[in-house]
DNA sequence: CCATGACGCTTTTTT
DNA sequence: AGCGTCATGG
């Protein structure tokens, strides 16, 4: 191929074909190629594009080699996407450049300069089960209740520890909390202590080593900071303090720093993000300059506004006014439903008559602020036999029989990785159980060994008695054998092999389960898996590492997933179902976070309109099942927040069925009640005058609906029903006659004459 | 050591 | 309801 060639010849005619199709900021963007620059990309507003464009500029105009360009992404689909698209634009392998993920990227430079924190280059890293079944040992040992004190909020304390950067001997005593009876950071201590012993890392630690790899050898760093001359970054709203201490550290000096980011779309706080990252970005780096892309291309102007309405409630933003020249189209429709069921049969309806009028099933999508939420709407497509697709469902590598064969492999690769042995030491069933483990780890303990190591010491003894002795004796034995064999076949045959001999594969093949099955097939794709990389170890990164879910996305079917995962993603339809206080904003989150975490549901619900290009369909319903007991529920303060104007309210349920709605009241408001005496957030001001939803279900103290008693006989107007006459109350439950009939209303819903 | 039943918890998720 | 963990008893 003459790529080469023709993309100089380009250079030398300043054509710069790529440039062209872009607007005045993006140009800008593009071509602000000295000092550090922050790009606030608004939804929609082509920030990859110009990413993408910015890292191919940098290239043809040979401002950098290849390999001096460093580019972070969050997800590894973002790392991919850009590679292509890259490749495309330039016509060049990207095989030579530094993109990545944070944690891939980290993980690279760490293989490398392992020694200096203490660790192997063959190091292990270890997903989230292997977390918590560490972290409950070193628990354990330290004598903690592991039911007052759950393994895993030990774990997210640490993972906030490192998410700021903090190592043990960093964290303060003021930090360091009530939790476990302030033995929290003994017990990160040790459990840092374990990792090392275990020649293993969590994801933290990926970057945290980097960090102090950086701190301890100044070599190290001056060579990446010499490196890379051009660092982007792209979804900056999300990086964690360690991240963007690590980014100002490879910065240093060249101060070639680019970072995309959309404060309005910052959602992952609660797992340590930073959105002080983006917002102190002109602090962190000096004299940096800051661009607004302002132009989305993506949804009509009804969405824009309705969007930016709802997100306009959040203080602290740095503000971007978005426009776009996609005028009118259909307004937001907001519609509420008397239960989950109702809701998903009209949005299967709908789905249905959209897809008679031509609309492509993948060019839907159902967003939900909890992946429980899915189970109604699968059901019912189901039913209908509508072809859909749940987006971060539970991934292939999370299941368990491929996690025991990887943990077969792990132990192969690196024996002190007690973890995996102690996974699949008595899977299949070898007669070793907790007993004989404890008597293992014992030993482990007291000789400061790993578990590979006490067993090969303690089968040399008679401790065990010897039928145990003797499995335990053939079980390594056969270790070792495959070790002297992993170079001298192909790697997934060698792993065939592993799973044949091991009688793991035998042992799901007598399984008579239903789903023994399914494994068989899955432990079979996992072997022509393995096939498609070079090595066992570079697989194992991958797993590690990658662990993404391979959907092929072209097949016409409807998305579904969470609003976390719709991000960076877009359709023509979006549908915004269970917009109900309690479920979004998320009553959790708001005991948690307060009034930070509030703002961070509604951009949310921001990234969930924006996903949209001609169409959004908000609802709630009013009542839904919650663990299976019927709740009742009040529509979602985010409604009333989207501007009226852009906005095509649906008829109200509740006037249209009293006598359902009848058997409800009752809870219906003391569950109003709850909520805000639970939640530390004042009930939302309502916006006067405004009919639907709000002016009946957020009612606060302003309202001029009836707060105080009203008497028998007493003449009371109601909005639908019109004028009436009180005949009973029984609490807030009223019967009023009016002109069309008695009925029962909730008192709330009254105005006095 | 393993099977069984009681108990209890239940957001978002990528790496 | 549904799953996972834990204690109990065989």
């Amino acid at each position: 191929m003459n790529t080469a060639e023709e993309t100089s010849s380009k250079v030398r005619e300043g054509e710069y074909f790529y440039l062209k199709s872009l607007n005045k900021p993006q140009l800008e963007a593009v071509k602000s190629l000295s000092g550090p620059l922050l790009i606030l990309a608004g939804a929609g507003t082509g920030k990859t594009r110009v990413l993408i464009t910015r890292l191919a500029h940098i290239l043809v105009t040979k401002r950098a080699l290849p390999s001096e360009v460093l580019a972070v992404t969050f997800t590894n689909k973002a790392a991919m996407e850009m590679k292509e698209r890259v490749e495309k634009l330039i016509r060049r392998s990207t095989e030579t450049m530094w993109i990545g993920t944070f944690h891939s990227l980290c993980a690279r430079i760490l293989r490398k300069h392992a020694e200096i924190v203490s660790l192997k280059t063959n190091f292990t890293i270890l997903d989230t089960d292997d977390q918590t079944r560490l972290i409950k040992q070193v628990m354990e040992i330290k004598n903690i209740d592991l039911k007052r004190w759950p393994p895993r909020s030990m774990l997210s304390i640490i993972e906030r520890w490192k998410d700021r950067g903090l190592s043990p001997t960093d964290v303060r005593d003021k930090e360091i909390g009530k939790f476990a009876s302030g033995k929290s950071l003994t017990i990160y201590e040790s459990y840092q202590q374990r990792l090392i012993t275990l020649n293993a890392v969590d994801f933290g630690d990926l970057i945290l080593h980097c960090l102090n790899i950086f701190k301890k050898s100044k070599d190290v760093l001056f060579e990446y900071q010499r490196k890379f001359k051009f660092i982007l970054v792209d979804e900056y709203q999300d990086t964690n303090i360690a991240q963007s201490l690590w980014l100002k550290k490879i910065a240093f000096g060249q101060n070639n720093i680019c970072c995309v980011g959309d404060d309005d779309q910052s959602i992952y706080a609660w797992r340590g993000a930073e959105v002080d990252n983006i917002l102190n970005f002109e602090k962190d780096f000096s004299d940096a300059r800051t661009i607004r892309l302002e132009e989305n291309y993506r949804s009509t102007s009804h969405i824009l506004s309705s969007a930016s309405g709802l997100i306009s409630h959040n203080k602290g933003r740095l503000g971007k006014t978005l426009w776009t020249s996609i005028d009118g189209g259909e307004k937001i429709n907001i519609k509420s439903f008397w239960n989950g069921k109702d809701e998903a049969v009209s949005i299967s309806e709908e789905i249905v008559r959209l897809q008679k009028k031509k609309s492509r099933l993948s060019e839907i999508s159902i967003l939900v602020r909890a992946s429980f939420q899915m189970r109604e709407f699968e059901e019912r497509f189901m039913k209908m036999g509508l072809p859909y697709r749940v987006i971060g469902g539970p991934r292939f590598y999370e299941r368990m029989e491929i996690r025991d064969a990887i943990a077969y492999f792990r132990v192969i690769i690196q024996s002190q990785d007690d973890l995996a042995l102690e996974r699949i030491i008595n899977v299949p069933k070898r007669g070793v159980g907790k007993s004989t483990l404890q008597i293992l780890y014992k030993h482990a303990r007291s000789q400061g060994v790993c578990l590979y190591e006490a067993i090969q010491q303690i089968i040399s003894t008679d401790e065990l008695r010897p039928s145990l002795k003797n499995t335990l004796e053939d079980l390594l034995k056969q270790f070792e054998r495959w070790r002297t064999e992993i170079n001298s076949m192909e790697h997934s045959e060698f792993c065939a092999m592993v799973l044949d001999e091991s009688g793991y594969m035998e042992m799901w093949q007598k399984d008579k389960s239903p789903d023994a099955e399914g494994r068989l097939e899955n432990l079979k794709e996992l072997v022509g898996a393995i096939r498609e990389f070079d090595s066992l170890s570079s697989f194992i990164e991958h797993v590690s590492l990658v662990m993404e879910n391979t959907e092929n996305a072209k097949e016409d079917k409807i998305n579904i997933m969470t609003l976390h995962s719709a991000k960076g993603l877009e359709f023509d339809t979006v549908f915004l179902p269970c917009w109900e206080e309690g479920n979004f904003p998320n009553q959790r989150s708001l005991d948690e976070g307060g009034e930070k975490s509030l703002e961070e549901e509604r951009r949310l619900g921001y990234v969930g309109i924006t996903r949209a290009k001609k169409r959004v369909y908000v609802s709630f319903a009013v009542n839904r099942f919650i663990y299976n007991q019927l709740v009742s529920c009040i529509p979602s303060r985010f409604v009333s927040e989207i501007p009226e104007e852009h906005v095509k309210e649906e008829e109200s349920l509740l006037f249209d069925d009293q006598e359902g709605f009848s058997d409800q009241e009752d809870s219906f408001f003391s569950q109003e009640e709850n909520f805000y005496k639970k939640s530390k957030i004042a009930p939302i001001n309502i916006t006067p005058g405004r009919k639907f939803p709000s002016s009946y279900k957020h009612k606060s103290k302003e309202s001029d609906f009836v707060q105080e008693a009203v008497k028998i006989g007493e003449e009371v107007f109601h909005d639908k029903f019109g004028y009436g006459k009180i005949k009973s109350m029984q609490g807030n439950k009223l019967e009023i006659i009016f002109q069309t009939g008695i009925k029962k209303v909730l008192k709330s819903f009254i105005k006095k004459r």
